[in-house]
DNA sequence: AAAAGTTGTTACAAGATGTTAACAGAATAT
DNA sequence: ATATTCTGTTAACATCTTGTAACAACTTTT
């Protein structure tokens, strides 16, 4: 498995389906975003990059098919369909669009489970090979290679929970994120309840970046809600 | 895509399943190899490096699984199963083992097209890296002569086990991977105890490489997970 | 302004990794 | 065949990382 959690996106109308499904993922370590249906989606897909899509192919209003098209005309996210028939048609088109893989309901959890793992392996590479460098605040951060240079040239090092955070809080500017899911960005363990660690966590990337909790340039301190990547990125 | 006709490997025993298949594909510019069983596939597996691999699942002799174990225990090769029975078993079964795909015959042609399409793109990353020389940080490594050398020219020893871990690093870079899978890489045997192993074999790379674990450069740790080949590939 | 709740900071214990040394078995040389 | 060298593994201990508790400082609400 990679490190963080797989984030998974849900695109389902029928309730049940979708909630009996995120639930079976998370049992596994994911972090599951369900959206009833595309517009909900669409925010989701603007804001983050989740790493793979599991879409209805029957929604009302923009369909599993179009989603598909639109996706995978701007990114190399996995992409599952999921139908409720067993149409040749539907299926071979879904394919033709792009989308990675297509199960049809009543679909057996295990299955899917298999089909997803092996999906989230195949995109992993790729979106490993895609070298994504980051400046702010004249730091230079360097996602594939776990390092981060200042701006004297200095090279500052992460730890792995750090660096899982700051990448969390970079692939999410200007988003304010509760701690729950920086947690499950930063910790690798499933049996954790303190949240409090992430306050920690925040408090070492912030003096490691020299930043002023009471005035701070780079990570943000959203009251009652979480925290904020502010620094803007170059 | 790449340049090149992909390659791809057919391994059925029903003579007529397979001749229509490679025909198929080949009206579609593929580079196809037909395999009678296993043994036949071996010899072109050890030969060349196809880019994907379509497979009955019941093949007198050493079967679909089988073989599905094998190639994806050594490589990241592309793996389609084929198979008569529409059973959930052997569908979940051949997915756990690694395959990518599971398609039931009779299968539509042009669905399997658009399957092996989409594998091809998503395993185009993965075969990029398959190169037999890569170079990193300065290093030429040669995977088929097992041999490195370093910026200077000098030429750097490996032994059987360093090998085979960085073999597993550079095949797989930025992904994090645990000490299990990294063992099962350097390591042929069952009954492993300890897995400190792995530390110890990343220790002495890091020498051979003149990596700080302190600030590494090209072999990261990621503390309760692993280890990660954090250089970038030229 | 006091109360309640939230966040920042510090210190510490448990857990994980880095490193060295030692050793048995495999490979190689004599 | 025997001696020698090399390799993979294990154990032990030093060092680093991480999660948590406790409390101080701060923010919001009443």
């Amino acid at each position: 498995m990679t490190s963080a959690a797989a984030h998974i996106v849900v695109i389902e109308d029928d309730a049940v389906t979708r909630t009996a499904l995120a639930g079976y993922l998370e049992t596994f370590g994911y972090r599951v975003t369900v959206c009833a249906g595309a517009e909900a989606a669409e925010r989701v897909l603007n804001q983050e990059s989740p790493d793979l899509l599991i879409v209805d192919i029957n929604l009302s209003g923009k369909d599993g098919l179009e989603i598909t098209r639109e996706q995978r005309a701007r990114s190399e996210i996995g992409i599952i369909l999921l139908s409720g028939r067993t149409d040749d048609v539907d299926r071979i088109v879904g394919l033709e669009l792009g989308a990675d893989d297509y199960v049809c309901k009543p679909f057996n959890r295990r299955e899917l489970l298999a089909r997803v793992k092996n999906l989230l392996r195949r995109t992993a590479a790729m979106r490993q090979l895609a070298r994504r460098v980051v400046h702010f605040a004249g730091f230079t951060f360097d996602t594939a290679a776990r390092h981060v240079v200042g701006a004297g040239g200095e090279s500052i090092q992460l730890t792995r929970a750090e660096y899982e955070l700051l990448r969390a809080f970079v692939l999410n500017p200007g988003i304010v994120m509760n701690r729950d899911r920086l947690l499950s960005a930063i910790t690798h363990r499933r049996n954790v309840t303190s949240t409090r660690t992430v306050d920690v966590m925040v408090k070492r990337l912030r003096e490691k970046f020299g930043d002023d909790p009471k005035v701070p340039r780079i990570f943000g301190t959203s009251h009652g809600e979480g925290y904020v990547f502010t620094a803007p990125l170059a």
